[in-house]
DNA sequence: GCCGTGATGTCACTGTGTGCCATCAGCGTA
DNA sequence: TACGCTGATGGCACACAGTGACATCACGGC
């Protein structure tokens, strides 16, 4: 018989979620959650840095996906539809998750630091991008700019995604949005 | 005689701001802070809300000026006008200080959690800026675009200012990343 | 001369995050 | 069979951030 269970990580994951979605970020401690999950306050802080990152794990999964797309874009493409290209392989990814990001966001919204959080994930978003640019050729500062401005375009999508209805097309916000920017822009 | 030395909250910020400088933050304690100033722990945190607000307080009077900018900029300016008036008056701020935002953004360099601070902090002016082009009578989500890519130039011109020679005209670096901006969106 | 007020101090306490060492099933190896 | 190594976990002590409750006491007004 092993000797601990399996899937720590995925327990202490679905502990924080569950803990989170019942009481609040603040009001759940980490002893809580490594103990819903059959384990330690020590254990929990071997396998997440800290207490938000328990809601950040695999958002490496997104920004590779994201910087695939922008690396696969056609040659010639100009450098803020590469970034559209990127934006739309991470939609992909979300409408495919389905209800899961939407629970997520609503606990994020709810408390400062992990809004904090997120956008610092988001900046990285953004500096992964400009490198991703940078490789096909764009000079600075127009690398950075335009993966700014597209990690701009994302936050209004998204904010309109989870506070709008459900069932709406992600893509189509992403897309609209982004028209917008060039409106704004031009 | 009194009895306290007036002007707390100057001796912490100084206090800190030497300490951050000479060690580090995460090296520096607060009460390390308060004990230089002269003053306690306690008292620190009646004058600011965590141990890096003593780095961030003064930033309303900067969204102020750009707020009031944008408020001012001519009735029939396109909204990214209104912006880049909003961002050359928070310029001049700079220009006036000298020095001493270099030193602190050295120190916000060199410590992840301050970084995640500064973020929260443009992301409050975009916020503030999309609220003044609102009252302009720009639409959603032309506003909060316009003004989330106008901090996104504000980051990459203040990088480009702290990171190169000496002297150089931040207004000068503002016009040009919001032109490359342009550039990029066309 | 009394009293309220406001800035500060004191103390106790919770929770995060970390370093260090102990434990012990499973595995390979002689 | 016995030995020792490894890797995931527990246990413990600790430093530090941040907070609530109460005490102190110069100053100013009355």
């Amino acid at each position: 018989m092993a000797r601990w269970k399996p899937g720590a990580q995925a327990r202490l994951t679905k502990a924080a979620m569950d803990l989170f979605a019942e009481r609040g970020f603040e009001a759940t401690t980490v002893a809580e959650i490594a103990e819903r999950a059959g384990l330690t306050k020590r254990t929990f802080f071997r396998y997440f840095g800290d207490k938000r990152e328990v809601l950040f794990a695999g958002s490496e999964v997104l920004q590779a996906k994201f910087v695939e797309a922008i690396a696969a874009a056609p040659p010639d493409a100009a450098p803020l539809d590469a970034i559209a290209r990127g934006l739309d392989a991470m939609a992909d990814l979300f409408a495919e998750i389905g209800e899961a990001p939407r629970k997520r966001q609503a606990i994020i919204a709810a408390n400062p630091d992990l809004q904090e959080r997120e956008l610092v994930k988001l900046v990285g978003f953004a500096a992964a991008g400009a490198a991703a640019l940078r490789d096909r050729g764009v000079a600075e500062p127009a690398a950075s700019l335009a993966a700014e401005a597209g990690i701009a375009v994302l936050r209004i999508a998204f904010e309109q995604w989870v506070s709008g209805p459900r069932g709406q097309d992600i893509h189509k916000l992403l897309r609209d949005s982004l028209a917008e920017l060039r409106a704004v822009a031009a």
